[in-house]
RNA sequence: GCGGAUGUGGUGGAACUGGUAGACACGCUAGACUUAGGAUCUAGUGCCGCAAGGUGUGCAGGUUCGAUUCCUGUCAUCCGCACCA
């Protein structure tokens, strides 16, 4: 009987939905494992090969792990909302819902057919209003959190308001808004209910804030930095200004340390730790202030000394090398920044105006590429040293980025390339302040070597003596301190968009209102279109069913607003990575309606023991999670603060793109001829196959990379004649004689081929001239390619009618494909989805070829030439259990023998290391290795095959379910006990011992395994090769290593 | 510029803490069985060489009895960040 996956796999996949073999359960006395993938966006495209390649990684070591004895939880779900969905409904009027819901439906008969062992009852879907009831619920528990830097964590909003109405703010030591005034109890305690408001807004883990975006008037969106070319839209090329507006952001900046620091306690890969690092991006220096000297005052009578009375302005900046200070020559602020329209004297005040002006035009991304150029304008303004009091001019410069820091700097060329290059350009002092560097040509950088030099009481410290005693003295006069800054900003949590959460808000007299928790979902209201409205105001705008009723607690029509009970509603949605954030943790309760998740369910589960899943969520989607782990965990919600303790990204798989070669002219105009204009085009479009595209391309190269002289070479290039290139070489030109037989043979081939395409366009008469030919790779589908690159001609001409009348240039009859390695997408048509290779080889095969592919973190391309392999495999698996298959067994079932056991538990050792290290490709290439001994041992003994079976159940699923019955057993094999790995059946009585000498190996010899090392040297030295190896020579040294080589030299 | 990752046959990739380089698979070559085969089986297959032998893990050094593995330098490719004060 033969291996029928189609059958077995059927029959297993219905078998685990009815039974809900992989259903886990919150009570158990087992040991608990949490295995997690990345849930996917579900796109319209369906899923790809890439996809699974972390889930059969996940799937693999959840079904391990259940083997094992431990209570398994291995959810999967849909991270719904999101752009493209709203795109096409933007485009089509369908609703997203809709579209999601096909998309989703889709990628779940995908999924089905690979047998993962998900908990399909545990299904999440982030645009589900019962999911995203809890991010709103969340959002709310952030907006009424605060973080006090005194505990170091978020506590409720209550806290902080008791605090003020007993002393204030003055002594509050929190993570809040820059501008926030001090007040006082009284002042606290007499404000106006609004104005708590606003204050307390200050200091929200979420708030609402004026933040620059970039705004597209023409799109009446908001677009992201990656969504801007040139200042103007990615789609549609419209003009892109910067614009403040009002949004909701999440304070991520207070918890900016402890994400720093939570990387050292989980197993997450380098690079991404350095990533996030990066991102967070901490540096230590000081802030410093300095004082703008009085305009009027330094002008009327020259002198800048200054009182302390007449510092109407301040500049603080924040300095890595506080310890430079005696360096500054000048100052540098942003062009956005506040002071600059106030210290700017009258006569500086044209050219400040317009060098601000041409700065906003630029987008922020499109600065920051742009290294090279320096510019700048001087305000006209002096500040004042700390320390010497002299004057420091002020200027500004788009090389300073509002921003970062505080948007100003203390400029120190002789230590910093960006500052030396500015003051080199503007003719600004450049004092030098290192002892014995020569600063003449460049800055100098260097702190392990630095010695300060001309500054006062920091001559001759070091870089780190001079920091400490700089910030020290900085602190004497009250003019700076140390201080730690952060790259990592607040995120922006708004999104004028349709299709993601709204938000539970509702304003009275223009400040936020939390709608109350026993009344959410707040659903996403039914819109006509999903554009962003006439006035600019997002989708949700367009609603008409959009206020909030605070006496019936219910969303009612916008006529009704009152401002009394009935209030506008907020219109922005929250952004993709929200309903991602805490997905993680619903899974454990997902049905529950009283809370997110109950006790009992986090207690048990705890975290995410293995979370996989791609790269490209570094920044975004892993930090901001560990955001919200982190806040959960402070109020109390969660026992770890870092929620998943293990982390493995897989990597990317590439498609193998294919390409065609389209023969296409190079052609002039006939200038006499009076035939009308019509674009020159083969009557039959011709296609060369890969070797005649290579032969063609290399001979031109040849040609241009030759011994000619560059006159030759140009004239090859321009022309002579009428023809140029390829089609100008004949048996008369200089370019000829340089060729060899075989690539005469090309350019014949390319000449009768530019001969009849010469003479089709001239039978067309359209008044060209053809110059010459040139080739145009195509993409073409993949699957319409096999292993051997060759194209499969009729059905290529089926697929696409204009096809048809194709000449194909062959070789040896074939018509041959050129490959290159690209990311897969639909465009370069080199998309494979694992349906056809289901529908051709079965889940199993394709489950072990990703996994055969090679390390789960690298990236690789794909190609389907080695799933023969696995497929094979997989036969000869089951041919081994023939007997138990086809009931052949005859008389008493044979006892293993020691050979069959050695086999047996050789393959168990190294299966069960390589799924502890997630070195899924090397336990493929073992059970080969184990099916193709006992194969050769005619092993038929069931205590050999159930193991057996067990081992692959993780890896092929569906045939190990199917064997395991026909063993004789009944129900499923997915919680029997993984083979015990018995070392006794491995010991060896001799070992082959590699004889080497100075380090080659050149013949081996079989001791005894317990035989020492000075028998084993006597006899390896008595052995006729070891003479005929040293000819003679006695042996300087042996090197005898028991149990693994022995080394002669000499 | 900064940070990270990766370089091994025609291809994907093995080689555990330094100890027989190229496991396993694809492809290729030859053969067997087949009307046929993209089915199955057998043998071979890093490179040079008829062979003996030589040579070989991006390149150049170093440590070692012995290096794909450790160290230094260098090149290439890919990814992330980027005027970060």
């Amino acid at each position: 009987m033969n291996y029928d996956f189609r059958e077995i796999e059927a029959k297993w996949q219905k078998y685990w939905a009815e039974n809900e073999t992989f259903k886990a359960s919150n009570h158990s006395d087992k040991p608990k494992f949490y295995a997690l993938s990345m849930f996917p966006y579900p796109s319209g495209a369906g899923l790809h090969v890439g996809h699974p390649l972390g889930y059969i990684a996940t799937d693999i070591y959840s079904r391990y792990k259940r083997h094992k004895g431990f209570n398994v939880l291995h959810p999967m779900g849909y991270d719904s909302f999101g752009l493209p969905a709203e795109q096409y409904a933007i485009q089509t009027g369908q609703h997203p819902a809709i579209t999601t819901e096909n998309n989703i439906n889709r990628y779940r008969e995908q999924l089905d057919r690979l047998g993962f062992s998900f908990d399909w009852s545990r299904e999440v879907r982030t645009s589900n209003p019962a999911y995203y009831k809890w991010t709103q619920w969340i959002f709310i528990q952030l907006f009424n959190s605060w973080y006090n830097k005194t505990s170091d964590k978020a506590e409720a909003i209550e806290t902080l308001v008791s605090q003020f109405e007993k002393e204030g703010n003055a002594k509050v030591q929190a993570a809040c808004d820059e501008d926030t005034p001090i007040f006082s109890a009284e002042d606290w305690n007499g404000f106006s209910t609004k104005t708590k408001q606003e204050l307390l807004l200050k200091y929200r883990l979420t708030y609402l804030a004026d933040t620059e975006v970039n705004w597209c008037p023409a799109l009446g969106t908001v677009l992201a930095n990656d969504e801007i070319v040139n200042g103007v839209s990615e789609r549609g090329g419209h003009p892109v200004i910067r614009k403040k507006m009002t949004q909701w952001s999440m304070r991520i900046t207070a918890y900016a340390q402890r994400l720093l620091d939570g990387l050292d306690n989980i197993d997450w890969p380098q690079p991404l730790k350095d990533s996030q690092t990066n991102w967070i991006g901490r540096s230590e220096g000081a802030s410093v202030t300095f004082n703008v000297l009085d305009a009027e005052r330094s002008r009327r009578d020259g002198d800048v000394i200054s009182t302390s009375l007449n510092h109407p302005y301040q500049i603080e900046v924040f300095t890595t090398r506080p310890d430079t200070i005696f360096g500054v020559s000048f100052m540098t602020l942003a062009p956005e920044h506040d002071l600059v329209a106030k210290i700017t004297t009258p006569e500086q005040k044209a050219a400040v105006g317009a060098y601000v002006e041409a700065t906003a035009k630029r987008s922020e991304r499109d600065r920051m590429a742009d290294v090279k150029t320096v510019s700048g304008v001087f305000t006209g303004a002096y500040a004042e040293h700390p320390f010497t009091k002299e004057p420091i001019p002020i200027w500004i410069g788009d090389y300073v980025l509002a921003s970062y820091g505080t948007g100003a700097v203390m400029a120190v060329p002789c230590g910093d390339q960006r500052d030396y290059d500015f003051a080199k350009h503007y003719n600004i002092d450049i004092p030098n302040i290192f002892e014995g560097v020569d600063i003449s040509e460049e800055a100098f950088a260097d702190k392990a070597t630095t010695i300060i030099a001309n500054s006062d009481f920091l001559n001759g410290l070091s870089y780190k003596e001079a920091t400490k005693k700089a910030i020290a003295e900085l602190e004497k006069i009250g003019q700076g301190k140390g201080k730690v800054n952060y790259r990592l900003r607040d995120a922006v949590f708004s999104r004028q968009r349709y299709w993601g959460e709204p938000f539970p808000v509702y304003y009275v007299d223009g400040m936020p209102q939390m709608i109350d928790v026993e009344h959410l979902p707040l659903e996403l209201p039914e819109v006509e279109k999903y554009l962003p409205t006439e006035t600019g105001e997002p989708p949700l705008g367009n609603a008409t069913h959009w206020a909030w009723d605070r006496l019936k607690a219910a969303v009612v029509s916008n006529d009704l607003i009152d401002h009394v009970n009935v209030f506008p509603l907020e219109l922005n949605t929250m952004p993709g990575w929200a309903g991602s954030s805490q997905y993680f943790n619903r899974y454990m309760d997902p049905r529950n309606n009283e809370a997110i998740f109950s006790k009992e369910a986090i207690d048990y589960w705890q975290d995410v023991d293995l979370y996989i899943g791609g790269s490209e969520h570094a920044t975004g989607h892993l930090l901001y999670s560990r955001f919200w782990q982190h806040f959960m965990f402070d109020r109390g919600y969660v026992p770890k603060a870092e929620y998943a303790q293990k982390l493995i990204n897989q990597g990317m798989i590439t498609g193998t793109s294919a390409f065609v070669y389209r023969v296409d002219l190079k052609f002039h105009w006939e200038t006499t001829s009076n035939v009308e204009f019509k674009q020159p085009s083969l009557s039959r479009a011709i296609y060369i196959s890969k070797n005649y595209y290579k032969k063609f391309e290399d001979l031109r190269n040849f040609i241009l990379n030759s011994e000619l002289s560059a006159h030759d070479k140009n004239e090859f290039m321009m022309g002579i004649g009428f023809t140029k290139g390829l089609a100008s070489v004949n048996n008369d030109t200089v370019f000829f004689d340089i060729l060899d037989d075989e690539k005469k043979q090309t350019l014949s081939d390319f000449t009768r081929l530019f001969e009849s395409v010469r003479k089709d366009i001239y039978s067309q008469n359209v008044g060209v001239i053809v110059e010459d030919l040139k080739f145009t790779p195509i993409h073409v589908d993949v699957s319409l390619v096999n292993a051997s690159d060759e194209l499969d001609i009729e059905s290529f001409k089926k697929l696409n009618p204009e096809n048809l009348d194709v000449t194909f240039i062959r070789e040896e009859g074939k018509y041959i494909v050129g490959r290159e390695v690209e990311k897969m997408s639909k465009s370069k048509y080199n998309v494979v989805n694992p349906d056809a290779i289901c529908e051709e080889y079965g889940a199993d095969s394709l489950r072990l070829y990703e996994m055969f592919l090679g390390p789960l973190e690298q990236s690789k391309p794909w190609n389907t030439a080695g799933i023969t392999g696995v497929f094979s495999f997989l036969k000869k698996l089951w041919k081994l259990y023939a007997p138990y298959v086809d009931g052949s067994l005859s008389g008493v079932e044979a006892e293993p023998t020691a050979e069959n056991l050695k086999t047996l538990h050789k393959t168990i050792k190294k299966v069960e290391e390589d799924i502890e290290n997630f070195s899924f490709n090397t336990s493929v290439s073992t059970f080969m290795i184990c099916v193709n001994e006992l194969t050769t041992q005619k092993c038929t003994s069931r205590a050999i095959l159930e193991p057996l079976a067990v081992l692959v159940s993780p890896y092929a699923p569906h045939i190990a379910e199917e064997l395991w019955e026909r063993l004789g057993h009944s129900g499923s094999i997915a919680e029997v006990p993984f083979p015990k790995f018995e070392e006794k059946y491995l010991v060896e009585s001799s070992k082959e011992y590699p004889i080497s000498f100075n380090g080659k190996m050149r013949f081996k010899l079989e001791f005894p395994t317990d035989m020492d090392s000075k028998a084993i040297e006597a006899a390896v030295l008595a052995h006729e090769k070891t003479q005929e190896q040293l000819q003679g020579r006695a042996p300087k040294k042996v090197i005898v290593v028991p149990g693994k080589i022995v080394n002669i030299v000499g």
